[in-house]
DNA sequence: GCACAACTCTAACGTCGTTAGAGCAAATCT
DNA sequence: AGATTTGCTCTAACGACGTTAGAGTTGTGC
């Protein structure tokens, strides 16, 4: 049976999602697509450049979701929206923060919807800086907040017991660290809430001049 | 000649600086302290665990930056402090944001430093979920920033050549991505004025109250 | 029916983290 | 003092990985 970059990258991202990155391997990966490893260099020329089409694949598969929906005007909204919605395309695939933050994009659906956003800033006061700073600060805080969070679920509702609540405090003497030991509880549970908060902390850094 | 796990953890951070993360090899460690690679495995059950102990002196080195210089009152000056000291902090070491980001600390020397700054926000009237929000997000956008800064100038000062902002350009349709292409130049270059302008960005969020 | 391109195969190389288990020197015990 | 144990090192090798070289195989256009 004959194999094309876009079968190669879809039977990847399948695979990523049932062993996770680490174990995402191109012998693993050829033997699910019944060929043998070697071939895979008929198509891409190296590992990387087979995981940056993925996280490419994500990211398009995602730029619709990074959008308002209806035809909101607020800027907030687009912010927003564009943090909560990459968040969300971050968390649809095992290890999909970390396969997007070690890569680089081999085109450009994403991008045009980040220059769209962008636009949308500048149409709403921003200078082009402000806007690329905002939109930037937002993109690499969720990328890292998601690769932590998927650090702690590897899949979705399940917990890696290498993040047991109960052993960290045990660990962490109470005299000593009375915040640390509180925040367990925020860091490492509950993600979206905290997602929310901190999202809400930089989209109201944006909403004051300097001073 | 004998050797033991702090000479090894600075052997590795040394190795670090010369030649990067991704030859860092147990192997070149070795032969660095004129060892054979596998006697490693007698003061470290992995590489991991090394590599663990190698992130948790970065921060413990760097613990003392993080902390404003005068006996400062006001928060944003703490917060300061602590962002631009741990940037600082992971720019001293080659793939240093890397590396901290994908370990667990093994002592706390860091950790009662972020007790400390914890404390001071509370005492400022942050509630303890605002400072772990406030604290976190900063953290996790500093570490962030820092490994894409380490991707453009992997030892300070010398641009990778995989960043260059004009083959960047010509490869950007100048009619269908003109915010893009401004934004090379701000992106990939003059980190340092960047990370300010985000680090303000947040701080500035934290000084109003939610609406 | 032939040439050429597209795609796949086998075989192997070099490197990596890691394990098993033997050697050996200094410290400790009897 | 001799025996034993502990601390640290060694050699040898395993299994897995990304990758390369180069020889088949299959299909298409002339």
């Amino acid at each position: 049976m004959k194999v094309n970059p876009e079968i190669v990258v879809e039977a990847g991202l399948n695979l990523l999602n049932e062993v996770g990155l680490e174990r995402l391997t191109l012998r693993r990966l050829a033997k699910d697509l019944k060929i043998q490893a070697p071939t895979l260099y008929w198509h891409f020329k190296s590992k990387q450049e087979l995981i940056d089409a993925m996280a490419t694949l994500v990211l398009a598969e995602g730029a619709t979701c990074l959008v308002p929906s209806k035809g909101a005007r607020e800027w907030k909204t687009w912010v927003n929206a564009f943090g909560m919605g990459l968040r969300q395309t971050l968390l649809r695939y095992r290890d999909g923060a970390r396969v997007v933050a070690g890569s680089r994009l081999t085109d450009t659906v994403y991008m045009e919807t980040v220059e769209r956003i962008g636009s949308h800033l500048v149409e709403a006061g921003f200078s082009v800086r402000q806007a690329v700073v905002l939109l930037s600060t937002v993109y690499t805080f969720t990328v890292s907040f998601v690769i932590e969070e998927q650090a702690v679920f590897p899949v979705e509702g399940k917990r890696s017991p290498a993040y047991d609540l109960r052993k960290r405090n045990a660990e962490l003497d109470a005299n000593k660290f009375p915040l640390l030991r509180q925040s367990g509880a925020i860091l490492f549970d509950r993600f979206e809430q905290r997602y929310k908060d901190s999202l809400d902390l930089i989209v109201r850094g944006a909403s004051f001049p300097k001073m």
